[in-house]
Parts: structure tokens; sequence; C-alpha cells
DNA sequence: AAGTGGTCTAGACCACTTC
DNA sequence: AAGTGGTCTAGACCACTTT
């Protein structure tokens, strides 16, 4: 527990929201009025205020007031781990080839450009749940193949060599039909589309610096995303 | 452009921090030493500081200083409006009736109760793109069919009549084949698997208020997720 | 001991809304 | 004019890390 006057007012006021104890769109005391009822200063009011903003409970509206919110339920995040919902992730190879059309696109180059490609099987109880491939372009003077290995992490592997913070993510949820060597490596029949998250990194200026798909099994589940209130405490 | 102080500091970081100009893990300036730099209080560097924290730019450690945070990407989120990438959402119709197998799985309740269902087609240039669902119990002295149209909005139906605060939103995005009156209504070919996007309103209890499916054909395209910082200004 | 971030205070002034 | 949130200050004390 916390003993931080600012984290005990920020759980009350949570638990007093939550209970129904203020209507939707009703108005908290000001924050004069809860100084003096905590006995703080103001800031420290404030300072618990602005975390219950932060997090969705409240909207604060100049010279009016502080308002109950509603749940925003349109925003909804998810963890992407490449190892949630799996034990153990076997690795299968790791290769410089020419890229497929849909890896030339992603990684904005041309034919002739080599990318190196890594391959694994993503288990779940000895089970093939995924299969993870990840693609970057090939440069003169890489390190060998070998040292990439234990870089075969995604993007660890890039942040190891370019500025790391300089790097957006986004993900593309998707339903396509596997390449053979995925169906076969999954023991999946193939021509039968599978959930697939198309993954792309760019550095802030959009050029692509890595692309990757994650084929999932119907024995890997659906992808799962929430929304709503992040709280700081669990009732 | 905001003329406040912490504004422009926050902004000020922000570049310097994107530009590269510290390095990974790299440590920034204390507190004090940028209440100096910039010239004001060092309650107002803290707030400066704690924005860049929220946004993923940089983490405190106590005693030690604050760190350069690399972006991570293993949590991405996206916006669900049943209105993106949708032009004009044709409704369908109203109707109370016996929930299917997965219908009852999601709302919890026995095959003798009935639910009122929303269906439309969700259409992209003419074009329908996507088939949306929803489902909710069906109560004795409910409102009239008629008068829910209006209400015809998920959550916001619920949001009228509950507390609305107290819903908690989740999807799954999974690969499933539509019931026939979907493929026939989005004119696709039946026994062919859609991406689906389930979406479950329940209570901070888990009791399930209300449950929706969202067919998405190939021509709405992939469900696109983001990660990494969240900035005050674009560049 | 010195430096760092973390908590908390009392008080000033401003901008906005309501009466 | 009175009440509200928004910005900003100067200063105190504490907890943690480094030297």
């Amino acid at each position: 527990m916390e003993d931080h006057l600012y984290m005990q007012i920020v759980r009350r006021l949570e638990q007093d929201i939550l209970s129904g104890m203020y209507g939707p769109s009703d108005m908290l005391p000001s924050e004069n009025t809860l100084a003096a009822r905590f006995n703080v200063s103001r800031v420290t009011i404030r300072k618990s205020l602005d975390i219950l903003k932060n997090n969705g409970l409240i909207t604060a509206m100049h010279g009016k007031g502080y308002f109950i919110k509603p749940p925003q339920h349109n925003r909804y995040s998810f963890n992407f781990d490449s190892n949630t919902g799996v034990d153990f992730s076997h690795f299968q190879k790791v290769e410089i080839i020419y890229p497929d059309a849909e890896t030339m696109a992603a990684l904005n180059i041309s034919a002739d450009r080599r990318v190196v490609a890594f391959h694994r099987v993503q288990e779940r109880a000895w089970t093939p749940v995924a299969y993870d491939e990840k693609f970057v372009p090939y440069e003169r003077g890489m390190p060998t193949v070998e040292i990439e290995i234990k870089y075969a992490e995604f993007p660890e592997l890039l942040s190891a060599r370019h500025s790391p913070f300089l790097l957006k993510g986004s993900i593309e949820i998707d339903i396509a039909v596997p390449p053979d060597y995925v169906a076969k490596a999954l023991d999946v029949p193939p021509d039968k589309p599978m959930l697939v998250m198309r993954r792309f990194l760019r550095n802030r200026d959009g050029v692509p610096y890595g692309f990757g798909r994650n084929f999932l099994t119907r024995e890997f589940g659906p992808v799962t995303a929430e929304s709503g209130y992040s709280l700081t405490h669990k009732f």
C-alpha cells in the first residue's frame, strides 16, 4: 500500500466514482473543497486529480469544475510480445534471400536488394500455434548471420544498430493464405486462410527498417484488446 | 502554439531527445540543472518531465536521474468507432430473437432468454465493406423496439440505462465463417472465412451487458494498431 | 557529504464561467 | 464579484544513490 497522501486520495476518489457515488457527468467537489476535506494543500489535490484525469475517470473544465467521464470504448490496446500465449519458440533458420512481393513493398526496396530473414515456430504445450518471420534489409558489412542469431529478436536487433528511439511501430491484423513453408511447419492445410499480424518498423520519416509476419493458427486463438479506465488499483 | 513555460520546455526536450542529442539510456540533465537552464522553478521542470514520462520518452530513477527510454513496441492501440473506414451505415433491422450459441455464451444467458439484435451494413464508396450486429439481453419492460432504434448505437444504448462508468470493453479479433445472412448482405461467397471483431461489454464484476460482431470484407482492409511514443506535437 | 528525484506546503496571479 | 481550474514560484523535508 502506498502511504502517500496523493495516492490515498486517488484511491479514495476512484472508489467513490466507481461505486456510483457520482452520477455520469456529475461534478466533483471543487479543488478547494477537496483540499479542505482531505486536509492537504491544493497542489496535492491537483496532483491526485491529474492522475484521475490521465486515467480517464474525469475531465476538467476551466472555470466550471471536474466532471465524471464515462469510460471511452473507442480506443483499444493490446500487448504484442511475440511470446504471449507461447510456451516455446522453436528457432528455424536465418537466411539471406531475395524478398517476396509483400516484403519488397513493406520495406520499400527493389527486387535485387536482399534481406535477412528470421524464421521461427512458436509452440504452446508442444503444439505449433504460430509462425513468425522477420525481414531486415541486408547491408554489406553486416555482421555474419551467425552473429545475427543472438540478435534474433525484433526490433531489438535493430535497436542495437540504429537510434532506437527514432522507431515507430505498427501492426496490421489481417487474414491471409500462408506460404507453403508456413503451412507445412505449422501442420495446417495449405490454401486455408489464417489470421496474420504484419508488423512494420519505421523511423520518424517513414523509412521502413523492418517487416515481420506472424501467422496464427486456430489454436492460438483470437487477438484480444481492451478499453476503458486504467485504474491505480484493483477492487 | 502553447505559450506556457512547461509546454515550451516539453517541446524543447522532445526535440532534443528525438533528434538524437542524447543516446539511448543516456541521462538527462538534473532537475536543478534544467530549472537553472530554462530559468524556471523546479516545480515547473518537474511538470514538464512528468509529461515526458507519461508519454514514454523518459523514465525517472530515484537518486540517479532521468534516463532516455527507447520506445516500447509491445503495446499497441487502435481506434474502434464502428464508423472508421466507413462512409455510410445502412441500418438493416432490429429484432427480438433467441440467441445463437456464440451469443448465448458471450452474454452468459440460457437458450430461452431472448435478445435484442441490431443489424447494419457498413458501406464505403457505395460498396458494403462490413456487417455489424449487436446483441443485448431482452428484458421485460424494455422500451419498444421502435424506441430502441434511436439508441441503436452500442454501447451508448446501454449507457443510457445502466451506470456507464462501470463498463469494461474488450475486443477479440479473429477469423470466422459468417452466417448466411451476413454473406448475403455483404455479397461475399458463403463458407469463406472473414476477419471478425467480437466486442464484449461487461461491468466491473464481469457480468456481460452486450455482445457484438463486426464482419470485415477484404475491401475493408486490415485492422491497424500503433505503438511507440505519444508526442505533444508533430515534427 | 553531496547530489538526485519524490512529496508536500502556502501563496500569488491569471483565465474562464456563473451569477 | 465570486468561484473555478491553470500556471508558476520559493522553499522545506524525505528517500535513494554515488563518492
